[in-house]
Formats: C-alpha cells, sequence, structure tokens
DNA sequence: CGTCTAGTTGATGGGAATCAACGTAAGTGG
DNA sequence: CCACTTACGTTGATTCCCATCAACTAGACG
C-alpha cells in the first residue's frame, strides 16, 4: 500500500479549497440575503431564470409576491407528497430533488442550480422532496399568489412553459444515463453536463463544484458509492481528472467527452 | 363493411387475440380517419387531451389548423435533432418517443397513448425520435400555427403547461424505475403504470394491451431482451399474469403491487 | 484525544448481460 | 401447398460488471 496518491495531491488549486470554497459560498448566499426584499431589478439571478420574461415594469408585482429564504445545507426545503405551498427561484447554493421508496431507495432526480425554478408544475402537491445541498438562497412564493399572478401574465406562463419543457429534456437525457449507461459512461456524461450547465450560467469551467457527496451522485446516477469512488478514482489514475476538495478539475476534456459515449 | 365496435373510446377489449386485436386497432385507427377534417366536437380523445381547455366556440379555429394523419406500424414520426415542422395530438394507437447513442443503444423515453400530445415543448428542434408501435391516428399541426394559437389562447397554454408538467412527473418516475429498481420490479411497476394510464381513459382493465415488441420493453426499462422474457414467464409461472398475444391479463394485483415495491 | 462522518480501496458474490440454441408464427416464392 | 426465410420470443449456459461486505484513512469537531 503507498502513500502515493493519484494526482490529486500536487494541485493546490488556487480557487478551491475546502475552506475557501465554503467561504465563497457562504458570502455568496449572504450576499443575496442582504439585498433588502424584492430588489428583482438587482438579482443575480435576473435573466437566467423564469423572471427574466418580466419587463421592469412588471417587477413591482413580482417583488411584492417575493420572500427572501435561506436554507442551510441538509436542511429541507418540501417533502413529496406534501400540500405545496411555496415555489422558489434559486438565487445560490444547490438543491437535490428526490423521491424516495418505501424501503428507502432514493434517487435524486435533479440537481437545482442558481436560476433554477423549483415548483414549475404549480401543482398542490409536491411531486419530490429536495433538500439543499449546500447553504442556498431563494426566492420563495406563496403558491396560490404566484400562480394567480402567472396566470395573469402570460409571458411569465409561456416561459414556466419554456423552463418545464426544458426540465423536461433534461430527464430524457437522464433516462438514457440510467438505462443506457455503464458505470464510467454515467460519471464522465454527468461531469460534462454538469460543466455545460456551470457555462449555461456564465462561468468557464476549469475546475467543477461538486457540492454534493459520493452519495448524493450515486443516488443521482443509479449506482453506489463504492463504484463511484473507483470510477472516480479512475480517471484521476488517467488524468482525466483532478479530484480537489467538493470538486474536479477538468484535465482532458476530449477524453471525457469521448467517455461519455454521446 | 367490417363489424364496427360500438363507438366507445374503450380501445382495449378484455379478450385479445391476435388477429381480432389487430382488426379492432384498425377498425378504431380508420373510425378516427373516417371523421371529416376538424371535426374537434366528434373527436374520441375531446376530454382526455390539451384540446379539453377550449369552449365549444373556439373550437373551430383550432379545427382549421389541424389535420388527420395516420401512421402505420413502425413508421416513423418524428426524428430527433430534426427541425421540428409539426405537433401532434394522438387519437388511436401507440407512439414510442426514443433517443439513440451513438453506438446504436436505444432508450425509449416513453410511450404515449390516446389523448397524449407529442410536441409539448413547441421547441423548434425535435428532442426525440418517436414512431408508431401500432397503427396510430392523430391530429397533425403545423407547429408555428399551433403555436401562434397557443400564444393567443391563455388557457391553452395553461392546459399545455400543466400536461408537461405531468410527463416531467412521469419522467421522474421512470428514472426511479431505471435508476433504483430490480429487474422483476421493473416489469411489475411498468404493468402497474400502464393499467393505470389506461384506466385513467377510461377502461377497467384486466387484460393489458401490450402492443410493443419485447425489445421496446427492454429498452424503456433499461434491460435486454431476454432479462424482459425471462422475467415475464417467471410472473406466469407464479400465476402473477397470463401471457396473451399481444398482452398480459393481469392475474394477481395485489401480488404485482408488492413486487412493484411502490 | 477519541469519536464521527465521508471517502477510498480490496475481496467476494450475485443479478443481469452476453452468448447460444431452439421454438413459433407469418410471410414468400417455387 | 409446402419448403424456405425472417422476425420475434423463450430458455439455458456462461460471463462480467457492479453491488455488497469489509477494512481502512483522513478530516472535522467537541
Amino acid at each position: 500500500m503507498h502513500i502515493q496518491q493519484p494526482a490529486s495531491v500536487s494541485a493546490f488549486s488556487p480557487e478551491i479549497l475546502s475552506a475557501a470554497y465554503r467561504d465563497a459560498r457562504a458570502a455568496e448566499v449572504a450576499h443575496c440575503e442582504d439585498a433588502p426584499r424584492g430588489r428583482c431589478s438587482a438579482c443575480p439571478v435576473r435573466g437566467l431564470s423564469v423572471c427574466a420574461a418580466l419587463a421592469q415594469d412588471e417587477l413591482p408585482r413580482l417583488e411584492q409576491l417575493s420572500d427572501p429564504v435561506r436554507f442551510r445545507a441538509g436542511e429541507t426545503i418540501l417533502l413529496e407528497g406534501d400540500p405545496a405551498g411555496a415555489v422558489y427561484n434559486l438565487k445560490a447554493g444547490m438543491v437535490r430533488l428526490y423521491r424516495i421508496l418505501p424501503d428507502g431507495r432514493r434517487q435524486i432526480v435533479g440537481f437545482m442550480m442558481p436560476g433554477d425554478f423549483i415548483g414549475l408544475s404549480l401543482s398542490d402537491r409536491n411531486g419530490f422532496s429536495a433538500d439543499a445541498v449546500d447553504d442556498v438562497a431563494a426566492c420563495r412564493f406563496d403558491r396560490a399568489a404566484y400562480t394567480k399572478f402567472v396566470g395573469q401574465t402570460p409571458h411569465l406562463l409561456r416561459q414556466m412553459h419554456e423552463a418545464a419543457s426544458h426540465e423536461l429534456t433534461i430527464a430524457q437525457d437522464h433516462m438514457v444515463l440510467l438505462g443506457r449507461r455503464s458505470a464510467e459512461e454515467k460519471v464522465a456524461s454527468f461531469l460534462m453536463s454538469q460543466r455545460d450547465r456551470m457555462r449555461r450560467l456564465g462561468a468557464s469551467v476549469v475546475t467543477l463544484a461538486l457540492p454534493m457527496s459520493r452519495t448524493d451522485l450515486a443516488d443521482h446516477l443509479g449506482l453506489t458509492i463504492e463504484t463511484v469512488s473507483r470510477v472516480i478514482s479512475r480517471l484521476a489514475r488517467a488524468r482525466v481528472v483532478l479530484v480537489v476538495p467538493n470538486g474536479v478539475r477538468l484535465l482532458d476534456l476530449a477524453k471525457l467527452e469521448s467517455l461519455a459515449a454521446s
């Protein structure tokens, strides 16, 4: 048994150390919270989110409805089957959406990121559970009030529909992953798709943040924690990625792409 | 000329023989085709479909846009990535939606049944391929024209959104199935969910129609054809189901329910 | 310092994939 | 009408990928 580790040591990734990462995230969340109630025009995710559909002069009405909220890592946001009292627009942090089988098996159906909307369906019961992966800042809207507003604002409804359609596409992608890909392909294509999402948020990604645990990854990819760990180790040994705290540095995108088999 | 089943929508007759089944389906499809262009008020799936949102006096506008079409078993309806020229409302028959990986692996992301709408997202490119499992009758709408109509009809948009949300829920169910269930659980819970869908169409189901091939089932459930065949044989041996041409008779719902593990 | 949790790594086993043979029904053409 | 073909499904033998079981390491924290 060697002291040697895979490619992970050499790199003090400039941007991410465990503590530094946490602090940065905390600052980001705090920043969101400090914003005065209902200052949509200054919102960090305005333009990325469904509210992009609203014109400047429509924002005040939305602001009236919105309520800034915070969740700490691990905190529950909503439970499958409960009456849906609220919907959320995510401003910072990451949220996992999941279902649980009677015997405890869990499937994470998606990770939500800044700009994503939780509760797109506007239905009266939650179709999934959700909790905060790391510290989260969000706009909370009373569901009834928000639904009413949407009913009076067709272009917002259109935007909600577009977002739901996009979610559906992502869900279909994920069905392909779960149903037809090997463990290595699952991990590789998950990394690529996370990278794409980050890029759409505006950042060019060399170091991919993975705030979720290995267990979360496993429950998202339909694998066990051990298999996820082994695959990532293998990718690191092959210098395709570099493991850093709370993330991976993507070293060989071409290789990763080909491993993803899509 | 042929024996015309009384115009009940419940296409799925209790006793199914191969030939009888095919004839019934053919008659049903023919019946849909015979309807004069744009007679929405007499449509077999009116009330089950998104057009249920429209009032009587709005139907004529929709009728103007609609075009009755037919696809024979196996025929391609649309291809992933192609420009989306049309959307479809399914009146009879079954359609498979799927994605294909570069090396040919296929994942069927859903089976569409009467009342289902293909192209909910209204996006300009097809997010999946689709083809007819058996003979199909549908309303075809030019996408641009339909999109424009939806834009002018908020309650139709609302209905489209609701349908998309429902699809999303089904997709999440299926992710749980693909990611966290055993082969036997997959088959059992697929049968239960198909039964539920049929029942929502109005028929009480003792014999479940399965017009799709074993290969289709396998590609939907993330299994191989051999495994699907073995599991069904085992269920038959245990008298949980009875295999009939193009379907199964459900003999022991309680057992099936418990095998489905949900 | 001990405890706890998250993650890694190794050994082993099992469930589903793969490989292969066979059965059956529906065409097809002589 | 029957040999031949083809597509689809079933069943058995074997393989292999990933789950399971287990041991261990590294941080985090009181």
